[in-house]
RNA sequence: GGACGGUUACCCAAGUGGACAACGGGGACUGACUGUAAAUCAGUUGGCAGAGGCCUUCGGAGGUUCGAAUCCUUCACCGUCCA
């Protein structure tokens, strides 16, 4: 690739809200490329996960295929792990309170973190690295010469912040301190990108540019990446939302799900959950644009790429004939759920024990909405009772064969 | 330390003594339609029972009342402002 090539592979799925930003960020990238290239040096380049949780989704895997592009590129890439935040927990997530987790605890996420991390990124090619190296061994007087260099007015132009102070939301002292010690990162790491999603603006914009330029570094570029939206569409993939495609899961829900998602994300999708050059990427957003391509169509693309980058090429293809097998043809799957009777047992009773339903009355409402199937027929009484083998379906995708 | 405000179902949020199992929105689920599990439209969304009944739920515990999510006491947690 020439360098303007590496250039626009690298900024592929950026969104700094500023145009000018983000051409200035283009610019400081292609010189930094030729600097690499002239002076026969890697670049550096980074990126902070917090190893809250250990079940990783397709979200988390934006800022990790961006690092792979550069581990393609032939720079070195540290995944860092950001053992301070977790154990402190981080207060602006505000939907749960996050207890305080214990140093083992956030060690073993880490290492499940990285694994997972891993069908991304190329192992031979990633230092692992935990910023509590030299967070925990800063001193109160360093902590302050890190603070002096910002004021609160700084802090309070963050979008985030700002919000919470216009409407007299809670902002934790601590929390101005998550963008320092981020900073301290960069500087540590003497990091010549960072990479982080469009929430990490400030902190790797700011915070991180600010910091090494007072330690006499050359400040990090910031590749700021786009939010992936969940599969409502709407707000950010999270676990907690429950709007998430996890990676530790099978072929044909990654397929699935991803199918699930409105048309009107497929575009950044596209640019942040696949491994697609620039190219094949124009290709299918003007596809989408012209509509020369059929939705339906383009989104299976899409869910075959993405599937297959975590399960392989050939469980794609087969999440891909399943799922169009059982939601475009309406046949049965292959394999389902098995249940032995035991005499006489009454339909709502087989829903329940089979976790079809979590009540009998959602029982009872499924068969009232027309949603349960016997044999490919409809049921309409209620009080039904089951003697023979059959196959049951309830809603739309969830299959059990009876036995005797 | 002081003043005030909050805590309601999966989430957000209304409700300030009876018509409340609790408005509305989101999510989820079902159906119709289709281009797919998209979009749109309609319905459902505490439990048990099934002819309209019973039980549990509005931060916790008590109390007032024929009757409380609503009033009182107390405890817990959270927040804002003034110091």
């Amino acid at each position: 690739m020439t360098i303007d090539e590496q250039v626009e592979y690298l900024m592929q799925g950026v969104d700094y809200g500023d145009p000018a930003v983000e051409q200035a960020m283009a610019v400081e990238l292609r010189e930094r490329l030729i600097e690499s290239e002239r002076e026969g040096r890697p670049l550096q380049v980074y990126c902070g996960y917090d190893p809250t949780s250990t079940d990783l989704h397709l979200g988390h895997t934006v800022t990790m295929r961006k690092l792979r592009q550069f581990q393609e590129l032939g720079h070195e890439v540290t995944f860092l792990i950001g053992i301070f935040t977790s154990l402190i927990g981080d207060p602006s997530d505000k939907d749960k309170l996050r207890p305080q987790m214990s140093i083992e605890k956030v060690m073993h996420n880490a290492e499940t973190y990285a694994q997972q991390a891993f069908r991304v990124l190329d192992p031979e090619k990633t230092k692992v690295r935990y910023n509590s190296e030299w967070l925990s061994k800063l001193s109160m007087e360093e902590i302050f010469r890190l603070a002096s260099n910002f004021t609160v007015q700084q802090f309070l132009t963050r979008d985030n912040f700002r919000k919470r102070w216009d409407n007299a939301e809670p902002i934790y002292l601590h929390e101005f301190f998550y963008s320092l010690m981020q900073g301290y990162d960069a500087h540590h790491l003497n990091a010549d990108v960072q990479v982080g999603g469009s929430d990490q603006l400030f902190n790797i914009m700011t915070a991180a540019r600010k910091l090494m330029t007072f330690f006499g570094q050359k400040p990090n570029i910031g590749i700021i990446l786009g939010i992936l939206p969940g599969t409502d569409g709407e707000v950010r993939m999270s676990k907690s939302l429950g709007n998430h495609i996890p990676l530790n899961t099978n072929a044909e829900d990654m397929y699935g799900k991803v199918m699930s998602i409105p048309d009107k994300v497929m575009p950044v999708y596209a640019r942040l959950a696949t491994d697609w050059t620039p190219e094949a990427l124009n290709n299918f957003l003007t596809g989408l644009e012209t509509n020369s391509m059929h939705p339906r169509d383009a989104k299976m693309k899409l869910a075959h790429a993405i599937t297959s980058v975590f399960y392989g090429e050939e469980a794609a293809i087969n999440a891909q004939n399943q799922f169009i097998a059982m939601f475009q043809k309406g046949d049965m799957p292959d394999e389902m759920p098995e249940y032995k009777l035991e005499g006489a047992v009454s339909l709502l009773d087989v829903i329940v024990n089979n976790k079809l339903a979590q009540s009998r009355n959602q029982a009872r409402r499924l068969i009232e909405q027309q949603g349960v199937k016997i044999d490919g027929v409809t049921v309409g009484d209620v009080t039904l009772m089951i003697d023979q083998p059959c196959v049951l379906q309830c809603g739309k995708r969830h299959y059990l064969r009876i036995l005797r």
